[in-house]
RNA sequence: UGGGGAUUCGUCUAAUGGUAGGACGGCUGACUCUGGAUCAGUAGGUAGAGGUUCGACUCCUUUAUCCCCAGCCA
């Protein structure tokens, strides 16, 4: 039970205290997603938080769809969301549940509750609601129909199930207070009438919960103790407790909500509506483009669940709005790659370079270690001849100071090659760079007895014969400022570079053989997801994050 | 302007009346066959004003600012 080593938090405080006095004498938490569109990584932070606090406590974890909305809701996002927190490691084991399973017991305690004289069906419609309900500052005026007997209620209410009344033409309500400041307490609706066909249940009903009332209940139906939620619902604290109260739990079996703050990253909107704008305004391809900050988006551009799992625990949890830097997210999965991901050579922009003094028709094969974070890793072999290509960002004609990479008559490493010395620059009819000659010194190569000289920089390369021809797509964030949720016009904040796809990028020989859903580090340049292999054979991959890059820094400055 | 929540380095987060600390980011330098990684160092904060106290991020008063609530959404 100690939080020394997981991190302590406010909730994990408040858990202490709840143990220590005997509230409860277990955790028990859950995560309700509606399903009615994908999980972000604001989501994976209340999931990962539920299931972690679980699991610090030796407790259990649960799995509810909050599906009491049959018009939004869709089979389809429910098996998309179980598949995405699956992937992320929460786990539920048995405990995958519906709220729409519990529509009967709902429905039987509201009756009680209607017996109890606690609740009674209004006839007023939406507008005259929203009149009664008063404002923020003015209080609300009781329901003409607010004392109906019980025996009229619970008629109601049963042909309000039987599916008597047209959609909109009555609710019932909790009888609490009109004149609450708190406007949730001002006699909130419990049942809607819905003529609609839910994706579980079907057309079994017509009424339907709504989620202050069904979402108390259900947790405590599961054994939940501490129902972990956002902070806009601080408000709908006294109401949740409400219900436990007026519906015959017991203190121990009345679950704690405990709310804190939704996650917010920079360069990226968090809400399911603005989300769902990106998809239908077509500036993203669909809920898993890898520029998305969804579950599916992550993991198709490249990240690791545990680095998802890290980013969430090293954040923290606090109630106070935040917004997290995008930057640790990238932290996450470059302390993870660096250390697990193998190393190999790739060409993103091509230019060409001869070998002058290399014999034609000759390869050698050089011994390349994998990774130098792990020398277990070991190495693999890469192919040498007279022609490479090398990055066209690596040479420059005119360079500015501090340029460690090839210049006209300059020296660089060609990694774990030889040293080139550049000799001619040929250029096509427009002036453009298209190939360099180049020399080599046979003496400097790598692991050779006289491979101790020193150059400013060393490049990376591929053999013009040898390299498998891919496509490479680098991703970009998909807005250009900081706090794209401040601004509703997309328009002008998306990023237009957010992807670019190079369909003309080289990489080493050795990728023939490895599976899509392998990452790498692309030498001097980023992390990469082998996503798939296309028809033709051609390897696609995806940046996940570059290397942090202190020359283009320099360059900005 | 009713009710609720919040405010600690640039950012996120600890300190629960007793040395304001960590992480990311920044900056220096070392090292490097990745301008990566690593290592060493460094700058940087309790929203303001009062008060209580030997001692206040913490308690009290007050001001300011930000967020949420008037769905038959969740």
């Amino acid at each position: 039970m100690s939080t020394a080593d997981t991190g302590s938090n406010f909730i994990h405080t408040q858990i202490n205290e709840d143990l220590a006095s005997g509230r409860y004498d277990r955790v028990h938490t859950r995560f309700p997603p509606e399903p009615n569109g994908y999980m972000h990584i604001g989501h994976a932070k209340a999931i990962l938080l539920n299931y972690s606090t679980a699991q610090l406590y030796g407790g259990k974890f649960n799995l509810r769809f909050d599906d009491t909305n049959p018009v939004k809701e869709e089979t389809e996002f429910v098996e998309a969301i179980i598949d995405d927190i699956h992937w992320l490691g929460a786990e539920w084991q048995d405990r995958l549940f519906f709220t729409s399973g519990y529509f009967e017991r709902l429905y039987e305690l509201a009756e009680g509750l209607i017996i109890d004289g606690k609740a009674y069906v209004c006839d007023l419609d939406k507008d005259q609601t929203r009149e009664y309900r008063g404002t923020l500052t003015e209080p609300g005026k009781d329901s003409p129909y607010r004392s109906r007997s019980v025996e009229e209620n619970l008629d109601l209410f049963r042909r309000m199930r039987a599916g008597e009344f047209s959609e909109g033409s009555r609710v019932l309500r909790a009888k609490i207070d009109m004149s609450s400041p708190n406007i949730n307490m001002r006699d909130p609706v419990l049942y809607r009438i819905m003529h609609a066909e839910h994706h579980r249940s079907g057309d079994e009903w017509c009424i339907y919960p709504m989620y202050d009332y069904s979402h108390p209940l259900s947790d405590a139906f599961e054994g939940i103790t501490h129902s972990l939620c956002s902070i806009e619902y601080d408000d709908h604290r006294p109401l949740y407790d409400w219900f436990l109260e007026n519906t015959g739990f017991t203190a121990s079996d009345r679950p704690r909500q405990i709310e804190f703050a939704r996650l917010n990253l920079t360069y990226t909107v968090m809400s399911k509506r603005k989300l769902l704008k990106l998809v239908q305004d077509r500036h993203v391809a669909g809920w898993d483009d890898p520029r998305m900050p969804t579950i599916a988006g992550l993991r198709r551009r490249g990240y690791t669940a545990s680095s998802i799992q890290n980013f969430a625990e090293r954040i923290g949890v606090a109630r106070a709005d935040s917004t997290v830097d995008l930057a640790v997210l990238e932290h996450c999965i470059r302390e993870e790659l660096n250390s697990s991901a193998s190393r190999i050579m790739a060409v993103l922009k091509p230019l060409k370079v001869v070998i002058t003094n290399y014999p034609d028709g000759q390869t050698e094969t050089l011994h390349v270690e994998n990774n130098p974070e792990n020398p277990d890793a070991g190495s693999r072999e890469v192919p040498f001849c007279r022609e490479v290509y090398i990055e066209a960002d690596d040479f420059m004609e005119d360079p500015p100071r501090k340029f460690f990479r090839l210049v006209p008559g300059g020296e660089v490493r060609l990694k774990g090659a030889y040293i080139i010395r550049c000799d001619d620059v040929v250029k096509d009819a427009e002036g453009n760079v298209v190939e360099l000659r180049c020399s080599y010194d046979p003496e400097t190569r790598s692991g050779g007895a006289n491979s101790g000289k020193k150059v400013k920089g060393t490049l990376h390369w591929v053999s013009a014969k040898h390299a498998v021809q891919s496509e490479v797509r680098l991703y970009d964030n998909l807005f250009t400022v900081e706090n794209p949720g401040a601004s509703e016009d997309f328009a002008s904040i998306i990023n237009p570079d957010s992807l670019t796809v190079l369909g003309n990028a080289l990489v080493e020989q050795s990728v023939a053989d490895m599976a899509a859903g392998t990452r790498f580090q692309f030498m001097r340049q980023g992390y990469f997801f082998l996503e798939s292999v296309s028809q033709d054979g051609r390897p696609v991959f995806n940046r996940i994050v570059g290397l942090k890059d202190t020359w283009s820094k320099m360059q900005k400055a």
